[in-house]
DNA sequence: CATACATGTGTAATCGATTAACTACGCCCT
DNA sequence: AGGGCGTAGTTAATCGATTACACATGTATG
């Protein structure tokens, strides 16, 4: 910058201001100062500004799984929604592990993120009241924790699920297999309660972890423990289920019925095309950008409740006439 | 810092030793600087320390497509290797725009990265010029451009094409719809390239973006040009093809072959699974990290160049017996 | 006993920006 | 002509760390 201002024959002041747009430079001193840019191809240095102006424009934003299509969809929203408000987004991977999580967290602390998106790996609220104790503007995504004190964006499957479970009930199911998320989460945590509430007591639960190992496993024990259905709660854990029935051979919806929380763009290619829940991912992403932007202004922004829709496409079978 | 060393009675100067392990401070000393460090609940600024040490210990990773899963488990792996090396990653989404890909080769530029890993989503070298030029360092990934003067590392998919070529001839196809990718990216190019070449006259081509829409508009034309074998470049416009496929009610492998470039998890929950080149994504991500780390040590990498491998399930139907 | 040297700590310059406070210069008005 | 005022631009403090150098103390050496 010191270069740039003695080529222009100015000092550094003014070149700050011709930066950042200030009122003062005549039209001549600016083109002189852009000039001298220009030819020495500075570009400022973004740390010492942000040391300067303990901003820096950026939101962290972790989540469970990178692989997961789902936390995918969110990250591309979130950037997009964040990007164009001139933020942008640093992603953690938290590989569904609340200690790397932390570690996370604290990074992007240290690196003065304006603010932080959590999807957390567990309803404990610990990690959270640290950072709300450092006054870092935070908002949770996804999952909850108790007590959480801070804004939440989040899709409700309720309703969705109810319906699920009718139809299911309906159809003359009597033993319904429910691939669970982890109890320690809220999202695995309230679809399983729905679910098995509105199935009286036709459900059997087997918990896995939102990963797709699990969900082959959880499938193999509910198939041998007699289920004519399978709920996956995750597109994970639903691929995971479905790589069990094909390797046992079963027919869809013939043998058993299937459907998944989370819909993937290849679940209609498959035959019979698979019955999910979908969720707004893009607008669940989108919402959470600006509920953190709104908060990293000064307001207070509310709790944004999104809706999962339930989506037959024809792996339960009769259940969908 | 100020109050850690008010609070411990030392100067800042000491507790930064602490911090940084130096030589010098007595244990007793030591013992001081972490109980005040504990108490205030005191974090390092890590723009403060940067901008001092020049270094951010952040590598940049700019990809064309978040949502592309091959590029998700790219991105994947190179942060595993990268944090295992005491390394951040800040990941950009360029969405197959080198516009937007230039906007954040720059903005993380600005942002003082050590290093940059950079998928390019054109072979136009300008931009790799730019980074050089300003002394960064800088490696490729899956994609070169013309002239490159940096490390890259990329799949070779040359064995595997032309035997997938071979298969196909063999099997009696005459009509061979090839799905290329853009001919101004390297992997687009040199994919077909080769797949035409070890087809002899036999394949007839149309140009996609890598995105799933032109997989489905490519597959329709070349399906109306009565092509009974489709290849598609990479995993999403195979999604797209295999969606158009399943749209005209064709059969695999009955009515048409398929294969892509690009394997996926459900490919093989596919009926009949589908025949992929497979390439090795994991560590592509993590030799692509340890060259750009060896560049920022002052060491000078090769290029990496691993094999895809072609995996046979069934979609080509008598070309695989 | 004076000198040399090692050791632990403090002082202050520095990284590259922003910005409050100040200066210098013209212009207008009485 | 001189005081008041607006404007363009400079000077210097500051953000929070690191680190070369200086300094003080204690120990070994001639």
């Amino acid at each position: 910058m010191k270069d740039v201002a003695q080529h222009a024959g100015v000092s550094t002041a003014t070149v700050s201001r011709v930066l950042n747009g200030h009122a003062a430079p005549t039209p001549e001193t600016r083109e002189r100062v852009l000039a001298a840019i220009e030819e020495l191809g500075y570009r400022p240095n973004a740390l010492a500004r942000s040391l300067r102006t303990t901003s820096t424009q950026t939101l962290g934003l972790v989540i469970s799984d990178l692989l997961n299509p789902f936390f995918a969809e969110i990250a591309r929203a979130v950037e997009d929604e964040a990007r164009s408000h001139g933020y942008c987004v640093v992603i953690g991977n938290a590989d569904e592990s609340a200690e790397q999580e932390a570690t996370y967290v604290r990074t992007l602390l240290d690196r003065r993120v304006d603010g932080l998106l959590l999807c957390p790996a567990t309803d404990d609220p610990s990690l959270v009241r640290e950072v709300s104790a450092g006054g870092v503007p935070l908002v949770l995504l996804d999952r909850t924790v108790r007590g959480a004190t801070c804004p939440v964006v989040r899709a409700d499957g309720s309703e969705a699920l109810t319906a699920l479970a009718r139809r299911l009930v309906g159809a003359g199911h009597t033993r319904i297999g429910v691939i669970a998320g982890p109890p320690n989460t809220s999202t695995g945590r309230e679809r399983t309660d729905v679910l098995t509430g509105s199935l009286g007591g036709l459900a059997q639960v087997v918990h896995g972890d939102f990963r797709q190992e699990s969900g082959s496993q959880a499938a193999a024990k509910l198939i041998d423990g007699g289920a004519t259905a399978l709920v996956a709660m995750d597109n994970l854990m639903g691929l995971g289920a479905l790589g069990e029935v094909r390797a046992r051979g079963l027919q869809i919806p013939h043998d058993i019925a299937l459907a998944v929380f989370d819909d993937q763009p290849w679940f209609p290619l498959l035959d019979p095309p698979i019955t999910v829940i979908a969720q707004p991912t893009v607008e669940m992403g989108r919402a959470a950008a600006r509920s953190l932007l709104a908060l990293i202004n000064g307001q207070q922004p509310d709790d944004v409740r999104l809706t999962a829709k339930l989506v037959l496409r024809g792996s339960l079978g009769e259940a969908e006439l």
